[in-house]
RNA sequence: GGGCGCGUAGCUCAGCGGGAGAGCACUCGCUUCACACGCGAGGGGUCGCUGGUUCGAUCCCAGCCGCGCCCA
């Protein structure tokens, strides 16, 4: 037989792709009796290519589900996409914005349209990355969050939610971020540090009768300002509770209240508060009754009932005129640098705009505490399980979630309006107004947050709200993977939706992956141009290469990116590429255990007791160990040691036969993290008809157990005879085997004195170890039983060197 | 402000109560008929610092010093 001698995995990679996919072996039926594993993949934005944290997040999900497959399961491994709301709509409106025109110019239907021309050209192409990592997705059953199935899901949890009145229209504070021009929800605001100034202002109190002094970031909020709110155990200000003050510039009489929310040690202790333009003076002002004046727009301009010469102006330009007029009127006490976090837009990276608006809110609270319960008993649990603890925390303290969005790319509000401004909820257009029966309704323009849609991929891309034989089948599923920024995102919100529309829950296990950052610490960001592209780690290195050294880093910390790992992979297919030539070459004919000498049955005991522990990784989520045991086992047990002990009887049909058997169990173990060269070198294999995709995953084989040890005197023989020259008494099989492997050469002279030594002093340290009474009376058992056995080794290797 | 995590060999990381490990890098020796993307040998670490618990601490506890993340 005719191989390479140096594996090359492009095309190979692709072909086995191609052949996979178009034998439909990535497929799930429904109607497949046996037992289902199924993972729903995190749906990628329809708009993105695929970079670090799919790529292992795919190696993640590609390992468990390909090791169920081989196991037996009717695995399914859902593909699709979202459709990334914002960001698509940014991305067609920048091309609407070169062409010279906007979406307002060309109207909501013609810009949907296009919308779906650009994704028709330009979107979905991680599926084809992920086709390329070698992921067994079920590529048939793509699915979109905008596929008309599927916006039938999201009506119908609309309106199942409005009629539980969980969702309501109100104005409340909202995150507006001024260039997306839109209200995003709390979990797409970042938090980043910023210099600012601290200005102190003196508010004069009504009848003249002192002042109170306010620090604000925010000069510009004066003239929203409605109240001043100190700390009830506040000593300094007690007196003046109940008394009011009178707002700079706009010269407004508000009241002074106490409120437990304001800190003392800010500032002065006193807090200016707006309503209108900040969370937590939104929630003071709720709970005292006060108004919500709002005096920045949309636009981030400054509107409303404001003194003449503030409209139009930007925040900055306010804020300079307030500080004036506070010179002015000898009301600025300082200004000071500060330096606070600030919330910012984490798709423009625009600084947030917090202001009062009309908007669409679901009440969280009732879907809380179902997913609280399913975490606490375990019924859901996060990998690694500090993350427990992270998702029921903010499940706890869940809050409002600002469901609607003012894009046009999305799910539209199934809501209408009629001209007396009551509301009917539909799953489709109403004819008349539920309420009073007029015909001549309004839709709400705005769409819904891209996650209310997500919530429900586990069964939506199913078939929910049909019940169709794959929802019956597949859900729930076992497990999800993704990172930890999702956890609030999409993990939680998953298990609210699919315990209130399932009734359970829709996977058992969360697979929280590690961060892989750039090797400068930092996060991999497109701005900061530090990234690398996985799909260039494939081209260059094979994907079996980048799987394994994506898994290979996978601890449960963050880890700096390093090409290392991945060249590791490198050489381990190559490693197991050349081990098969090896053993195809010596012109074997049959696959089949019919070991008859010590080596044999070693191998096949320590493949089998790895097989048993890379079980307990996966199980554990631990893929890291999983690939560094199969890396161990092929380059030191398999090749350094089995390989060369037998390579002196390769000509024997037993032992070819045998070695065969032995690859094709270590084959079975590499396929779930490196399928394509598996899968090739399995296809070489005698007789092969089958594939190795398919193949099933090796049984437990006790009869190999007691073999594990078997090679131990070849081993310290060919460890002191490497390193000294010294050639211990070895008998037997250990004997041969240790002849065939180190090929001792006749002459050599070893320091047996030397050797001797270095034993002895092995042994003072064990015997002294045991001679202390009080490590035999309070050491476990059998930390003193491994000392005694480690004292029996030396002292058998003192003998063996000739005492 | 609240919470979580991390500081172990030059680099990237395992280990987390009983003799400091892996891969890469480095040094030396091998073109041995599967593989030089290989084989063998070796150098290199007061396991962040200071205390404490323990027969025994890289591992547990407390404090400190650095670094990072999440939430508000």
């Amino acid at each position: 037989m005719e191989l390479e001698p140096l594996y090359k995995p492009e095309g190979v990679e692709e072909r086995w792709q191609r052949t996979w996919e178009e034998e439909r072996l990535y497929h799930a039926e429904a109607d497949d009796p046996r037992p289902t594993y199924v993972i729903a993949v995190p749906p990628p934005n329809v708009t993105g290519a695929l970079h670090m944290g799919h790529a292992l997040n795919g190696s993640i999900q590609d390992a468990l589900v390909r090791w169920h497959r081989m196991r037996d399961f009717n695995a399914l491994w859902q593909p699709g996409y979202d459709h990334a709301g914002i960001a698509t709509q940014a991305v067609v409106e920048r091309q609407l914005r070169q062409e010279g025109t906007s979406r307002f110019e060309i109207g909501r239907e013609a810009f949907v349209e296009r919308v779906w021309e650009w994704l028709r050209e330009y979107g979905g192409v991680i599926m084809s990355q992920f086709r390329r990592l070698g992921c067994s997705l079920d590529y048939e059953r793509e699915r979109f969050t905008m596929d008309d199935a599927y916006v039938r899901a999201v009506m119908r949890f609309f309106v199942h939610l409005y009629e539980r009145g969980w969702l309501y229209r109100d104005n409340r504070i909202i995150n507006w971020c001024i260039d997306c021009r839109t209200s995003i929800s709390d979990l797409e605001v970042e938090h980043i540090d910023v210099n600012d100034a601290l200005t102190y202002a003196r508010y004069p109190l009504v009848n003249g009768e002192g002042s109170v002094t306010i620090a604000t970031v925010r000069p510009a909020t004066i003239l929203a300002d409605v109240a001043i709110a100190v700390h009830p155990d506040d000593e300094r200000y007690t007196h003046l509770i109940g008394k009011e003050a009178i707002v700079p510039v706009v010269e407004r009489r508000v009241p002074i209240i106490a409120d437990e929310r304001v800190e003392p040690d800010f500032g002065t202790g006193a807090l200016k508060v707006t309503p209108g333009h900040d969370p937590t003076d939104f929630e003071i002002g709720r709970d005292h009754g006060l108004p919500e004046l709002t005096v920045i727009g949309f636009d981030g301009r400054i509107t409303g009932d404001v003194p003449s010469g503030y409209e139009g102006l930007t925040e900055d330009e306010a804020a300079e005129r307030v500080v004036a007029w506070l010179r002015e009127h000898d009301q600025l006490e300082k200004r000071e640098s500060y330096r606070h976090s600030v919330g910012h837009c984490d798709r423009s990276g625009t600084r947030i705009q917090p202001l009062v608006s009309l908007q669409w809110w679901c009440d969280m609270k009732p879907m809380a505490a179902p997913a609280i319960d399913a975490i606490e008993s375990g019924r859901v649990t996060f990998h690694p399980p500090v993350h427990n603890r992270v998702a029921l925390d903010w499940l706890k303290s869940i809050r409002p979630w600002n469901v609607s969005r003012q894009l046009w790319w999305g799910h539209q509000l199934p809501i209408w309006y009629c001209l007396d401004g009551h509301v009917t909820c539909a799953e489709t257009e109403p004819d008349a107004c539920t309420e009073c029966g007029k015909r001549e309704l309004t839709r709400d323009e705005d769409v819904l947050d891209t996650w209310f849609s997500s919530a429900l991929w586990p069964f939506a891309t199913l078939g929910w709200p049909d019940d169709t034989p794959e929802l019956r089948t597949f859900y729930p599923g076992e497990v999800n993977s993704t990172a930890r920024e999702i956890i609030f995102l999409w993990e939680n919100r998953m298990i609210m939706s699919g315990l209130e529309l399932m009734g359970d829950i829709p996977f058992h296990d969360v697979i929280i992956h590690s961060t892989i950052l750039a090797s400068d610490g930092r996060r991999m960001s497109k701005s900061l141009g530090n990234g690398v592209d996985p799909v260039e780690l494939i081209e260059e290195h094979g994907a079996d290469a980048t799987r394994y050294g994506l898994l290979r880093i996978s601890s449960t910390q963050d880890v700096r990116f390093s090409p290392q790992p991945i060249e590791e992979g490198r050489r381990l297919a190559n490693k197991l590429w050349n081990a098969s030539r090896l053993l195809l070459m010596s012109g074997s004919g049959e696959v089949d255990e019919r070991p008859s000498s010590l080596e044999e049955r070693w191998i096949l005991a320590r493949i089998d007791a790895t097989r048993a522990e890379v079980e307990r990784d996966f199980a554990e989520y631990d893929f890291a160990h999983a690939a560094d045991r199969l890396y161990h086992l092929t380059f030191d047990d398999f090749c350094d040691w089995y390989l060369e002990a037998i390579k002196p009887r390769l000509g024997e049909p037993d032992v070819q036969a045998t070695a065969l058997a032995a690859l094709e169990r270590l084959l079975k173990l590499l396929h779930p993290i490196m399928p394509h060269v598996t899968e090739e070198i399995w296809s070489h294999l005698p007789a092969r008809n089958s594939r190795l995709i398919v193949a099933p995953w090796p049984q437990a084989a006790p009869d190999y157990q007691t073999e594990l040890n078997a090679l131990d005197q070849a081993q310290t023989a060919a460890r002191i005879y490497r390193r000294s020259g010294v050639r211990i008494k070895v008998m037997g099989d250990s004997l041969r085997v240790f002849e065939a492997v180190v090929r001792p050469t006749d002459g050599r002279q070893g320091d047996v004195d030397a050797e001797r030594a270095r034993v002895k002093k092995e042994i003072e340290r064990a015997e002294r170890m045991l001679a202390n009474e009080k490590f035999i009376a309070n050491a476990a058992d059998d930390a003193v039983e491994g000392e005694r056995l480690k004292l029996a080794q030396y002292k058998a290797e003192l003998d063996a060197l000739g005492d």
